[in-house]
DNA sequence: AACTTATACAACCGCATTTAC
DNA sequence: AGTAAATGCGGTTGTATAAGT
């Protein structure tokens, strides 16, 4: 693919915009829409190139972004939701209304990071090949009985560490007989830990219990993933155990 | 007051992915 | 199916301002 030539080169402007730009920018998009960014700026007589203007717009001008200082809420969500995703910073951003990636980005780098480090809380580094997954659509993870709403994920969750406590529970690791087929594997995708996560704690990860693999029923029995253990070895172990497996190989690349 | 360093945040860059043809 | 263009994303940089010396 041949690379667009960059906005100086074209003769156009780079670096802060001003109250003027914005303003060309806004009504410009409040009239005819931002069906095309890279038409944009010439359509509307900016001499910005598309990408400048779809950033300026999405990190700055978008009338539902909620300027000001994070609540001390939202920043407890970002550092939980990064626990759970990394860098993931877009999809920690479509979790918190009114915020941007980027804002969320900074905020993290100038202070969040920075708080944790202080509480003795190093930030757990999630492989960057975790956090670029390929996106696909939240599929269910398989429990004793598919739930009527195939689409919905909570569901499955909610049941997998309450319903199936009462009559699995051994020595409080609780095992969950999963009837695998290829087709019901769960994708780990953020959906996917985002819902196992909100669910109360990471027993619920333990709760799992059992995962089919090369079409056997195998069980993640303590010690081996733990109650209270951290999601990144929750993870790394999930991840070795399908990377052994050799039956996801796009799902998961090697690390 | 002048200078240096640290911090915060907007914007850019380049790669990856998706879309259109 | 293949290719180019468009878009999205995350890492990084640039700059204004605040704090410290």
């Amino acid at each position: 693919m041949v690379r667009a030539p960059c906005c100086e080169k074209m003769g156009l402007k780079k670096g802060p915009w001003s109250p003027e730009e914005d303003q060309i920018l806004i009504n410009y998009i409040n009239l005819y829409g931002h069906g095309n960014w890279r038409a944009l700026p010439k359509l509307a007589g900016l001499l910005r190139c598309g990408k400048s203007c779809r950033l300026r717009w999405a990190n700055y001008l978008k009338p539902d972004i909620k300027r000001g200082n994070f609540t001390r809420e939202e920043e407890e969500t970002i550092i939980k939701l990064h626990q759970m995703l990394g860098n993931r910073w877009s999809a920690i951003a479509a979790r918190l209304p009114g915020r941007t990636d980027n804002e969320i980005k900074n905020v993290w780098h100038t202070h969040l990071k920075k708080r944790l480090i202080r509480h003795n809380q190093p930030p757990i580094n999630i492989p960057s090949k975790f956090t670029r997954i390929r996106e696909e659509p939240p599929v269910n993870f398989p429990v004793h009985e598919q739930p009527s709403d195939a689409t919905d994920c909570s569901s499955d969750v909610s049941s997998l560490t309450t319903g199936n406590s009462d009559d699995n529970n051994n020595n409080n690791h609780t095992h969950v007989k999963v009837e695998y087929s290829q087709d019901m594997f769960p994708q780990m995708d953020e959906d996917f830990w985002f819902e196992v996560l909100s669910t109360e704690s990471s027993e619920a990860i333990s709760d799992f219990g059992a995962v089919g693999v090369n079409q056997e029923l195998h069980y993640l029995s303590p010690p081996t993933v733990e109650a209270g253990s951290s999601m990144h070895d929750n993870m790394e172990f999930w991840y070795n155990l399908l990377s052994r497996s050799g039956e996801l190989p796009d799902l998961l690349p090697d690390i």
